[in-house]
RNA sequence: GCGCUUGUAGCUCAGCCGGUUAGAGCGUCCGCCUGAUAAGCGGGAGGUCGGUGGUUCGAGUCCACUCAAGCGCACCA
């Protein structure tokens, strides 16, 4: 017997299948059970174990989870191996914040080792945070894992490092970068990105004295760079002008002579730009004397263009990046007058010691005394600012820095990622196309502190360099290299293996070469963590100093899903690094094909911040609304690469439409088939159950195919969308139309199928339910299947996908039942206008349409549905309806291509019945249209609309139209009083609790009609109440009173 | 500034190769039904398919331009 269906409390429900998944190992079962089958490899995007999992975090886990549960039932061993992001600038900022530490003084004065410490505890207990959430949302995950900190992972990107290094792909180099003063760091373009914001910064126009009195006019919106002006840049092949000025003649591009100066302006004479080329000017500063090169002197220069400011161009190669690259070109000095703590230098005079977005005034106030201040404005542009401190304006500054020249292999990128498939596809083309195609040297150096050190020695005397792959080759350079540390580590337990690959321990290891002077000792810097990220597919098993099969077994990925900002992150990482690393293997690789999740955004579609607190933590929002609620409604909701606005209300709808759903219908078969103490077996074929019955399986055959399908297509949400319609065909037409079947009394071969088509729906739909709720489909199946098959997997998590089957598929019976419920949604539109309720029998409904022989099985259903005694199918449509013939565009649109319009309004004049008559006997029609020329139309050319005529109870719809005979006879008034009376006593039933097999008695007060509809339904009222007596008489005790079609109905139930 | 994406009912979104009465769910109002239901059903209201122009017999769908939003790229001085 099946147990009892409880009223639902789907959080508790589901804290007891996480107990019982782990009592039983079943996720482990899940993947050991399939060892032997294909492979479908997933890779973990490492998450940075840095604050708290948010909505975005919740639902990239269950847009992972949902993909490889489906294929781990459709047979794949889908191995699921746990990954983290542990380095880099988040963690360490967010230790800053924690002990208060400002800058690099603070961080150095603490010290190293302390500092990294902080770190690595800092990384634990976030993943402790991120573990919960993920075991909460049911996402399957191995707990043993990867981190990007472990001394194999550490390994393996000193490995790929130090290929590149070999192969001449890492390299060093002066470069104009976006230097962050207070980190005392570099940051990466991507995380530059990240931190621009419209700001108002001074405009201004300066002269710049030549020998003849004259002064070129440059324009600049970074006043601090001027006193590192080295040179002037102008488009030799532009026209510059003279203006005449008070205090001297100003030059500068004749084109922008009337933006700059005005319309007024007296142009002297013009020149070309070449011919200013070469000539000395009179240096704004002199606080210290240029090195190495050229100076105040004017350059020629093709980035120079007259879009905007004078068409003179201010150079300071020890700032912006074309200055620096121009100013190496032609032989520039260099001069940086800011330090990398962003003050400027000691020797800047009345400048000296100020942060340099403040030293702007001084200097244009400096500038305006000395008269070489031309024009000054306020110019609103994007400066970027630090991402993790966004007070903290960064600085473009030439730097040494450390690079990968991934733009010498950019077309092998770009052309990896064509072979990857996107979903969606404009992806690949457009976001990740396009950002590879405008890739530069990835800047991976940081001057930091916790991040994967950089493996490259130098020696301090000849400046030789080495780089190493792992730290066996350090110690075949120096067998004693890690003394210190293996000296530390004996004292102290708590110091791992893993941190002797990190600093401050690292930096402890150097090494001499024979016959060479010198210590080779690391350099200071650490990489970009984007790096430790994009090498997880090689580095998570160590490779290749270990692990060579079992990366290989798993490389490439078969499938991974992030959200769209991974464009510039992981992605890019992972294409960039791959692409390098193995150029031949076959593309794509590292990963085959990849989801593009958009972001979870509130109901303004704002983005969640902890700032505006516009979002509910998802750990109280998973035990407020349920796991499988916020799953649902994740997945039906998002549609890959856009934005999806979400919060705990689109959960309670998700509740509402499949759990509360899904729950009543199992609760419903389980009253019944405990009241007939139903148990599975002998299921009778397909073919000898009721319409209904094939019709629903018909349904499910056709549901599973498209979930099916649009899984393979990478569409989740497509896939939810086809359950849900299934789940509502399920609960509002099988189960609304089948219920008498169960409560028959007796047994009979029908009741049978009924109950045997309703466990077989779901037994599937436990199945089908799985990926997507996996809690409630565990609930349903240990419910539905185990309860009774004991030779069925323990959970549903281990048993196979559902497969189409062709014993059920029935497309003409689905398009039928289609059709039905059609006409039953215009009969009752015609009760509803006629204000005919439902609960009144009419006579008859008649039905006019095309295909007779589409419905003619369904009469029955229909005559139940809208309680009619009978229905028939019009023989003589014209008495009803009206016919309009209209053209069918799409088959006559080719056909007569510009007369469409004419052959339009001829239909339209002609008689519409006169048209089907022909049509009816002939078959085609013929029509003259205005231009005197007739036209044949075949059946097939035209359309047949039907319309009701004026006068009948009808609605109509396309060629359909349903007719309703309105008039009652005293006979269906009588039976319509009956059906009230049923109502009322069944409303009591339910009012006093009684068990749904209960027996009563009935005593009733009533007159006039209601007492002779009474009399003459009374056995039917007694059937259908399960009434052992119902008789009138003096109502006592606790009466109950309903109004029965205007009468007085007083009664009362005793058992 | 440039690029990608999006723009369809109050809200969330469908709409296949262009085919002429643009759909669904939620919400709302009205009505109905209910021995599974914390439910369900029917109807009404609600749309210049962001705008303009074009191609076409025919455009929500194709093209051009344009507006708005999101994101990306980027401070050329």
């Amino acid at each position: 017997m099946f147990d009892a269906v409880p009223s639902p409390d789907f959080p508790a429900q589901e804290r007891a299948q996480l107990a019982f998944w782990t009592g039983e190992g079943i996720f482990d079962r899940s993947v050991e059970q399939s060892k032997d089958r294909p492979r479908y490899v997933f890779f973990e995007g490492p998450p940075t174990a840095n604050g708290l999992p948010h909505w975005g975090s919740v639902f990239t886990r269950v847009g992972k989870d949902v993909f490889l549960r489906y294929k781990s039932m459709c047979g794949y061993y889908v191995p699921r191996r746990t990954g983290w992001d542990t380095h880099g600038l988040p963690v360490e900022v967010e230790v800053q914040k924690e002990l208060g530490l400002k800058g690099k003084e603070d961080i150095e004065k603490m010290g190293l080792e302390a500092f990294s410490r902080h770190c690595l505890e800092s990384v634990g207990r976030y993943i402790g945070e991120w573990e919960r959430m993920s075991e909460r949302i049911g996402f399957w995950l191995d707990r043993d894992g990867y981190a990007t900190y472990h001394r194999s992972f550490v390994e393996s990107v000193w490995w790929a490092l130090s290929t590149f290094f070999e192969q001449g792909l890492l390299y060093q180099d002066y470069k104009s970068v976006w230097w962050w003063p207070q980190g005392n760091t570099t940051l990466s373009a991507g995380e530059v990105g990240e931190g621009y914001r419209a700001v108002d910064d001074p405009s201004v126009v300066v002269r710049f004295r030549l020998d003849d009195g004259t002064a070129l006019l440059a324009w600049t919106t970074t006043p601090w760079t001027l006193p590192s002006n080295l040179a002037l840049a102008v488009a030799p092949q532009e026209t510059y002008a003279e203006v005449r000025h008070e205090g001297g003649n100003v030059i500068l591009a004749e084109a922008l002579v009337a933006a700059v100066i005005g319309d007024d302006a007296e142009i002297v004479r013009t020149l070309a730009g070449s011919e200013l080329v070469g000539r000395s000017y009179e240096p704004l500063y002199t606080f210290r004397e240029p090195e190495n090169g050229k100076s105040y002197e004017v350059l020629g220069a093709a980035f120079v263009t007259l879009d905007s400011g004078t068409g003179v161009v201010h150079m300071a190669p020890a700032f912006g990046e074309d200055d620096y690259r121009v100013g190496k070109e032609q032989g520039l000095a260099f001069l940086q007058l800011v330090e990398p703590n962003g003050h400027m230098s000691e020797d800047c005079g009345a400048f000296a010691g100020l942060f340099f977005k403040e030293a702007d005034k001084p200097i244009m106030r400096d500038l305006k005394e000395r008269g070489l201040l031309f024009k000054q404005a306020t110019y609103r542009h994007d400066y970027p600012f630090s991402p993790r401190a966004p007070d903290e304006p960064l600085l473009q500054y030439a730097r040494r820095s450390w690079f990968i020249r991934t733009s010498a292999k950019k077309d092998s990128v770009v052309s990896n990622n064509q072979s990857v498939t996107w979903q969606p596809s404009h992806i690949r083309e457009g976001r990740m196309g396009d950002f590879l195609r405008n890739n530069v040297d990835w800047a991976i150096s940081r001057e930091r502190w916790w991040g994967t050190p950089l493996p490259i020695w130098k020696n301090d005397e000849t400046d030789a360099m080495e780089s190493v792959g792992s730290v066996a080759e350090i110690l075949q350079r120096n067998p004693d290299a890690f003394a210190k540390f293996y000296a530390q580590q004996k004292n102290d337990a708590t110091l791992s293996d893993d941190l002797m690959v990190h600093r401050p321990w690292i930096d402890d290891v150097t090494w001499t070469k024979d016959g060479e002077p010198g210590v080779y000792r690391r350099v200071p810097e650490v990489i970009d963590c984007w790096f430790d990220a994009g090498s997880m597919p090689f580095a998570q098993w160590g490779y290749p100093h270990q692990n060579k099969d079992r990366f290989e077994e798993n490389f490439p990925a078969d499938f991974i899903t992030e959200a769209i900002d991974q464009t510039r992150g992981w992605w890019n990482a992972m294409l960039q690094i791959s692409t390098l690393l193995f150029p031949e293997r076959a593309t794509p690789h590292p990963f085959k094909s990849c989801v593009v999740l958009g972001f979870i955004t509130d109901k303004e579609g704002r983005k969640q911040s902890k700032r505006l607190k516009n979002y509910e933590p998802p750990m109280e929002a998973l035990d407020k609304y349920s796991a499988d609620a916020v799953r649902w409604a994740l997945l039906v909701n998002c549609v890959p690469g856009l934005n999806t606005k979400f919060d705990g209300s689109s959960a309670k709808e998700s509740t509402r439409d499949l759990l509360l759903k899904v729950w009543n219908v199992l609760s419903f078969f389980v009253t019944y088939a405990r009241i007939d103490k139903w148990e599975p077996h002998d299921s009778p074929p397909v073919f000898e159950r009721a319409t209904l019955d094939r019709w629903i399986l018909a349904e499910l055959d056709d549901t599973i195919a498209g979930v099916c399908s649009a899984f393979d297509d990478l569409e989740a949400y497509t896939a939810a969308r086809r359950v849900q319609s299934f789940v509502d065909a399920l609960s509002n037409w099988y189960l609304r139309r089948s219920r008498a079947r169960f409560w028959a009394s007796g047994d009979s071969t029908d009741k049978h199928a009924a109950f045997s088509t309703l466990h077989e729906v779901l037994c599937d739909l436990s199945r089908l339910l799985a990926p997507f709720t996996p809690f409630l489909a565990e609930e349903l199946f240990q419910r539905v299947v185990r309860r009774h098959d004991t030779t069925a997997p323990v959970s549903v998590h281990l048993d196979p996908f559902p497969t189409p089957s062709a014993d059920w598929s029935d497309p003409w019976l689905r398009q039928s039942m289609g059709t039905v419920r059609n006409l039953v949604a215009l009969g009752l539109s015609v009760r509803a206008h006629h204000q005919l309720k439902v609960r009144q029998p009419l006579a008859e409904t008649i039905l006019v349409l095309h295909d007779r022989a589409q419905v003619e099985p369904y009469l029955e259903v229909i005559r139940e549905e809208l309680n009619v005694k009978e229905v028939r199918i019009s023989d003589d449509p014209a008495q009803f309806v009206e016919f309009e013939i209209v053209p069918n565009f799409r088959a006559l649109g080719p056909k007569l291509g510009k007369r469409m319009p004419q052959c339009k309004q001829a239909l339209a004049n002609a008689n519409g019945s006169a048209l089907y008559q022909a049509l009816e006997t002939k078959g085609e029609i013929t029509i003259e249209l205005s231009d005197g020329q007739p036209v044949m139309l075949s059946k097939d050319e035209i359309e047949v609309r039907l319309k009701a005529r004026e006068g009948y109870a009808a609605a109509s719809e396309g060629d359909t139209v349903v007719v309703l005979d309105t008039r009652l006879t005293p006979e269906l008034e009588a039976e319509g009083l009956a059906r009230e009376v049923i109502h009322h006593i069944q409303g009591a039933r339910k009012d006093l609790d009684l068990e749904y097999d209960a027996r009563i008695t009935i005593v009733y007060e009533a007159s006039d009609a209601l007492a002779a509809a009474l009399a003459t339904h009374g056995p039917w009222i007694a059937g259908e109440t399960l009434t052992t007596t119902l008789e009138p008489g003096e109502v006592e005790g606790d009466a109950r009173e309903a109004d029965v079609g205007g009468h007085l109905f007083r009664f009362r139930v005793a058992l």
